[in-house]
RNA sequence: GCGCCAGUGGCGGAAUGGUAGACGCGCUGGUCUUAGGAACCAGUGGGCAACCGUGGGGGUUCGAGUCCCUCCUGGCGCACCA
């Protein structure tokens, strides 16, 4: 569709109540949205929710309710809060990723994700988080601490299903460059997580043993300088030369130290140089990363700095390959090679091309690009999930079921006690036989990572009522991408980055025209508010502090209270305004205006009652406008300009997201058209009217009906004649020598010689020039003029 | 440590290299009234002035808040990534 544009707001996840962040999310989302319908568009803006993930379950168990009936009575409630924002949604579109008719097609991408080798099962240490009692992604250990709960993640050996999204990491950074509309900040964030390098790897042979260990490095020209090499306590070939409690001994040493100390254990092994043939000790070392690389690395202490803390610790040779003074040990810039033989003299980038050639001809390594990014772990061993459609045999094989056999239907009938995954004791629904063998099976009981249905409800949302397959080909390819996607920024990584990918693996399997799912990225800023807290030390609400003698106090207590500085809000800190109080009180166009006041929208806004009333104030003079009667003057043209030049100015603003600036056009506006009590009963006043229709809908649909006896839906923006725009008459700003003296009133198009005799008689300009000579003049035409004396 | 972004009145913030501080909040004085979450009018960067002012210091330019270099401060992200 030509003409389509597809306008997109994050799902919610629904808890039971929008927060301020939504409110500003989707007022954002609905002004762009409904302006860009008065452009002409033809306009696509869902929404939905993203109901399956654990606090429904946490729920369930604390109110002794249902997961899935809390979840629908939320959507219920929410989508009530919602209506209240006035939002021009396509309710029609509406989908719940927990809804049967949604999670069975996310379970056919899944199959079809197997049969092209992006699912795969592995048993490999995942990160255990054992509040949530699940495995995280890498994705949501932030500092070894598990997303949500903050708790240490435990490392855990177990089988999961994992997306292979390492298949798609060199598209997935490339194409960033591709994504002109997104903040360059996100791009970066996602470049450094994919974390792309270009190296090689090398083989190095163990003494006495055919055994060899592969390492990665981009730094092969310093292979020459290679005195030890170091292991990750996980690697696996260290089982051959000690045993399994020495190495968990180890590792428990090495999980006491601290994180900046480099420990390591000599191996009774020796490696040999490739390139040298000297034998170099093998050491397991707690600096070594077993998630990067191959969990092995050579140290060249004379130019690494980890290295050379570690070979200083353990007094391991320090040789130096790079020709530089021993102070400036370790030297890790470029420089010209020394005692390498047939790379001496060369730099940095010629040697490390000589000497992979070298290493590929010995059949010594192979040039190499190493991801950080890995796959990606989708495995959740919780209830309130999309079933992952697996079935195990007895003897412990499994196989991924047909599509045929869908949906594997979360049973609904379960014991939510709190004790481990719910769906490992409903014997029932666990138990099948296999349609296909006729053997006893067992369902798999984890389910996906909610991530996965977030991962392409933007698809689904455009055939949301296909109930024979995830989606219609012809319709994505007709209506994707999104042409703007507005959020916050904490989903600059993990959702961000997986439905990147999700795009990716679905257009090659569906052959989707499609390769990245969101053309511009806009990120909103968060919503802050003063922190709060009683003699007790305790958080206390900004609805129960006022303002008493000078001093703020609780109310509820009399109490003195300590106010702290402003925070993004959050329940815990109690730094929180309810929306639905807010609408109560302002209504609904203040709130939606106090959204986009005060700060831009990519920016933190600082909730404030004098901010919130200043709203209040403006829709108030606004409608005691359009009900005066004494507004009767006809505009001159001089008005008109003055009020197109604002129509004009809401146009840009709204355009480019300056929403705060749209706001200040309109006070502009207002204090304009009041001043001069401007008749609006005419076509320009339905102009202006439709130019605020995008903030204040359904308060503008109401004015204008009463006004014009028409309905506003009918009109276009109205586009605004640049050259009538232009003044005739201008102030130009005079310098002398670079500095503003004054201005001069003159036509447009003026000849500066015309004016010139009269520029110089101007007596703060007289004053300037006395005694001095013309240098130059400068004409900037009908900007500025700026005269050069000495 | 590395990377990115930002630093402008009392505050939030405006300024395609061309009159810095639009607009709002707050504040000061005044008007009016069936005292309100009002409304209206005037003023509000500093200084009596000449002038001085966009974190500090350099530079480019006729002209710099804007471009370049450097330093300082704050925020965010990454952080033994071989």
């Amino acid at each position: 569709m030509k003409n389509k544009k597809y306008i997109l707001e994050m799902f919610p996840y629904p808890s039971g109540s929008i927060h301020m962040g939504h409110v500003r999310n989707y007022v954002i989302g609905d002004i762009f949205a409904r302006y860009q319908k008065l452009k002409g568009f033809e306009i696509i803006h869902p929404m939905g929710w993203d109901a399956f993930g654990l606090p429904a379950e946490n729920a369930a168990i604390e109110y002794k309710t249902h997961p899935h009936d809390w979840t629908l009575k939320n959507i219920e409630l929410m989508k009530n809060q919602l209506s209240t924002l006035d939002l021009n949604l396509d309710w029609d579109r509406e989908l719940a990723t927990c809804d049967k008719n949604y999670y069975q097609f996310q379970q056919e991408i899944f199959i079809d994700f197997f049969n092209k080798g992006l699912a795969y099962k592995k048993n490999s240490l995942v990160n255990w988080d054992p509040v949530d009692q699940t495995v995280l992604a890498n994705e949501q250990v932030i500092d070894g601490k598990g997303w949500r709960t903050g708790a240490v993640v435990e490392q855990k050996e177990l089988s999961q299903w994992f997306f292979k999204i390492s298949h798609y990491a060199d598209e997935l950074e490339e194409s960033l460059d591709d994504l002109d509309k997104w903040p360059e900040k996100v791009k970066v964030m996602q470049k450094n997580w994919i974390g792309k390098s270009a190296g090689c790897e090398i083989v190095f042979k163990l003494e006495k043993n055919d055994d060899e260990i592969n390492i990665f490095t981009t730094r092969p020209d310093t292979i020459f300088g290679a005195t030890f090499i170091a292991l990750s306590i996980n690697h696996e070939i260290l089982r051959k030369f000690i045993d399994k409690n020495k190495i968990e001994s180890i590792k428990a040493e090495f999980n006491k130290c601290d994180d900046k100390e480099k420990i390591g254990y000599e191996l009774p092994i020796k490696s040999i140089n490739p390139v040298t043939g000297e034998k170099i000790p093998v050491y397991i070392a707690n600096f070594v990363l077993d998630t990067y690389g191959q969990g092995a690395i050579f140290g060249c202490p004379a130019h690494d700095e980890r290295d050379y803390d570690f070979a200083v610790k353990y007094k391991l040779p320090i040789k130096k390959v790079l020709d530089c003074s021993d102070e400036d040990l370790p030297f890790t810039d470029d420089g010209i090679m020394i005692n390498s033989k047939f790379l001496d003299g060369l730099k940095k980038d010629q040697a490390i091309e000589e000497i992979v050639n070298y290493l590929e001809k010995e059949k010594l390594g192979n040039k190499k690009v190493n991801y950080k990014l890995r796959d990606w772990g989708v495995s959740r061993q919780r209830y309130w999930g999309c079933p992952i459609p697996v079935i195990y045999y007895e003897d412990g094989s499994f196989r991924v079921l047909d599509k045929e056999e869908l949906p594997v239907e979360l049973p609904y009938d379960i014991k939510m006690d709190g004790k481990g995954n719910p769906l490992l004791k409903e014997s029932d629904w666990r138990s099948v036989i296999c349609s296909k063998t006729g053997k006893k099976a067992l369902r798999e009981t984890d389910t996906f990572d909610t991530f996965v249905d977030s991962s392409w409800y933007f698809i689904r949302f455009l055939d949301n009522k296909n109930s024979k397959k995830p989606f219609d080909r012809e319709i994505i390819n007709k209506l994707m991408p999104v042409d703007k996607y507005i959020g916050g920024i904490e989903h600059a990584i993990l959702h961000l980055l997986y439905a990147r990918f999700f795009t990716k693996a679905l257009r090659d399997i569906y052959k989707l025209e499609v390769s990245e799912p969101f053309k511009e990225l806009f990120t909103q800023g968060m919503i802050t508010h003063k922190t709060y807290k009683n003699g007790n030390g305790s958080w206390v609400l900004p609805i129960d502090v006022a303002i008493k003698n000078n001093e703020l106090v609780q109310i509820s207590t009399n109490e003195k209270i300590i106010e702290g500085p402003s925070e993004k809000m959050s329940k815990s800190k109690k730094n929180v305004v309810d929306p639905e109080e807010i609408i109560k009180n302002y209504g609904v166009s203040a709130t939606r205006a106090f959204m986009i006041s005060d700060s831009p929208p990519d920016r933190d806004l600082e909730w404030t009652d004098a901010g919130i009333q200043s709203s209040k104030n403006l829709t108030n003079r606004i409608e005691r406008f359009f009900s005066s009667d004494t507004n009767t003057k006809n505009p001159t043209e001089d008005d008109q300009k003055f009020i197109y030049k604002c129509l004009y100015d809401m146009d840009n603003n709204i355009s480019n997201l300056s929403l705060n600036k749209y706001i200040a056009n309109i006070f502009t506006l207002f204090n304009y058209m009041e001043k001069n009590q401007t008749d609006i009963h005419n076509g320009l006043g339905k102009k202006i009217l439709i130019c605020l229709y995008p903030l204040f809908p359904s308060f503008i649909d109401k004015i204008f009906t009463q006004l014009f006896k028409d309905k506003i839906e009918k009109y276009n923006w109205p586009e605004v004649d640049k050259s009538f725009l232009k003044e005739k008459n201008i102030d130009l700003p005079i310098q002398i020598n670079g500095k503003f003296v004054t201005t001069y009133k003159t036509q447009i198009d003026y000849e500066i010689n015309d004016i010139y005799d009269n520029l110089i008689n101007i007596s703060k300009v007289k004053e300037k020039i006395k005694n001095k000579k013309l240098v130059k003049k400068i004409n900037v035409q009908n900007k500025i003029i700026n005269l050069i004396f000495n």
